[in-house]
RNA sequence: GGCCGGAUGGCAGAGUGGCUCAUGCUCUGGAUUGCAAAUCCAGCUACCUCGGUUCGAUUCCGGGUCCGGCCUCCA
């Protein structure tokens, strides 16, 4: 099958063609782990959980790395604010976030390293860049050195002279050019920090990425992911350390980067305020709902957030799940679905050619509910079975809703319309809704 | 200031140099139903604007307008 992607680097799309088909490697950039995560950012979640599910089909192996940021000067400002040892903070975030990917059906990586447990894989390349005059001590610090690299700035676009024009660049004596960005970092006393032979202190936000997918993927690897705002500076300076640490040409193959979750039309994001956390949207929706709401867009695309959009994404998703009743997953996968996902993982036409699916299956046409069924496990939706999803919620007394609808059956064989309707009313009222087939009454939880 | 994206029907959102037609949601009408629900069928003036290329452009090229983003932490 011909995968075609996106690559941010080379801004066109290209066919993928693995490194080694015998195992695809995938890097992402996980989360800071100071708070809990938004809407936004569980869309690198799922997108890419979606290429990894795609990918788990197509290859005979994939490994998929997704990193967990556990040192960062906003983890140090958090645990301030929050007057709470640092390694309590990550703790209790690592598990609310692990509890949130799995609510949004975000399978687990198969690597979760942590930056904190990778300390002295840094300190090695942050050495090995020193030495190739790629990076410079100065006062503790160590910088990297962007003049050092000819081709720094190729997968962002920026030209350091026009950086510098921008005026947004760190003031910072210590540099000998104001693109330079720092690799290691003093703490001080009793803040978080390790010894170092450069004294003791912390790593520099982007150096982790560079030491953790050598670790496990190697010096290059096929895919490198993340949201569309770590292009630059924080891929670009990923480049910048491996390719001149490891000498390699390129770090990664292909970069994707996915676009923003908006509110009223602008980027959602911690700093601006406008963020809604995953907890409070599962507070709503189910996780499936979210999950099917950011997929319903092409994942380079913005996706407006609201509640009104997820309430949509549920009745399409209520539609879906009724037409897969029955059916339990194998691995016959429709082939128009696959070749949409091959498209630059073309979710949205993916997700169009289930309904048809489903539309094909209401006119009778059993096979094409086996294929919804089995094709909706590449996108992570209809994970459970169709009565599940209808009926099961917490504090549902279903003995009472049997009894309520056999007593409008019984109703009903009377003709005494007028009691069966007051039931479906009262039934209605406590949320649930009735659907009179040939041989039994169906309910479901709106 | 530099550099990137985007503009499609009531809403969301794919796609295409010409085809009857994306798909979903909503609404309206029909079929079906005791009535509903579900389902099927049909409908609701779709391609921001001005030029260019072309037999033909929503689709390609150029200008404009508007919106968003990156250049600072950010998924």
């Amino acid at each position: 099958m011909n995968i075609e992607i996106f690559n941010t680097y080379s801004k066109t799309y290209e066919n993928f063609i693995p490194i080694d088909s015998e195992n695809v490697r995938i890097y992402v950039c996980g989360p800071t782990v100071y708070d809990f995560i938004h809407v936004g950012n569980a869309r690198p979640l799922i997108i890419f959980d979606v290429l990894v599910r795609f990918f788990k089909f197509i290859y005979p192996k994939v490994t998929y790395v997704r990193n967990i940021t556990d040192v960062d000067d906003k983890i140090i400002i958090q645990s301030k604010k929050n007057n709470e040892n640092i390694t309590d903070l990550t703790k209790r975030t690592i598990e609310a976030f692990t509890e949130d990917a799995k609510s949004l059906h975000v399978l687990t990586p198969d690597h979760e390293p942590k930056a904190t447990e990778h300390i002295p894989e840094m300190l090695k390349i942050i050495k090995t860049l020193i030495e190739n005059k790629n990076a410079y001590y100065s006062n503790k610090h160590v910088f990297f050195s962007v003049s050092s690299m000819s081709e720094y700035g190729s997968l962002s676009g920026m030209k350091l002279d026009e950086m510098i024009d921008g005026a947004r660049v760190e003031v910072n004596s210590l540099k000998k050019e104001p693109g330079d960005f720092v690799l290691w970092k003093p703490s001080e006393k009793g803040e978080m920090g390790w010894e170092s032979e450069f004294g003791y202190g912390r790593p520099g936000w982007h150096i982790e990425c560079s030491a953790m997918s050598e670790k496990f993927l190697g010096k290059q690897f096929d895919i490198h992911g993340g949201g569309l705002d770590l292009i630059f500076p924080h891929h670009e300076n990923e480049i910048a350390q491996s390719c001149c640490a490891f000498e390699t040409p390129f770090m990664a193959k292909y970069w994707m980067h996915n676009g923003y979750i908006t509110v009223n039309n602008e980027k959602m994001s911690k700093s601006e305020g406008n963020f809604i956390t995953v907890r409070d949207a599962l507070r709503r929706f189910s996780g499936e709902v979210i999950r099917y709401s950011i997929l319903s867009g092409h994942y380079r695309s913005p996706i407006n957030f609201s509640f009104e959009s997820l309430n949509e994404s549920k009745s399409a998703l209520d539609r879906l799940y009724r037409c897969s009743e029955g059916f339990e997953i194998d691995n016959n996968i429709d082939q128009e679905f696959l070749s949409a996902l091959s498209k630059d993982l073309n979710t949205p036409l993916a997700i169009s050619r289930l309904h048809e699916l489903a539309k094909e299956f209401n006119k009778g046409n059993r096979l094409s509910g086996q294929l919804l069924k089995s094709s909706s496990r590449i996108l992570g939706l209809l994970n459970v079975s169709s009565s599940e999803w209808f009926t099961k919620k917490d504090q549902i007394d279903e003995e009472k809703i049997n009894n309520m609808i056999s007593e409008r059956n019984k109703a009903r064989k009377e003709k005494d319309f007028h009691l069966a309707d007051k039931i479906r009313d009262e039934l209605k009222s406590i949320g649930v809704s009735i659907e009179d087939k040939e041989n039994e009454t169906k309910w479901r939880l709106d």
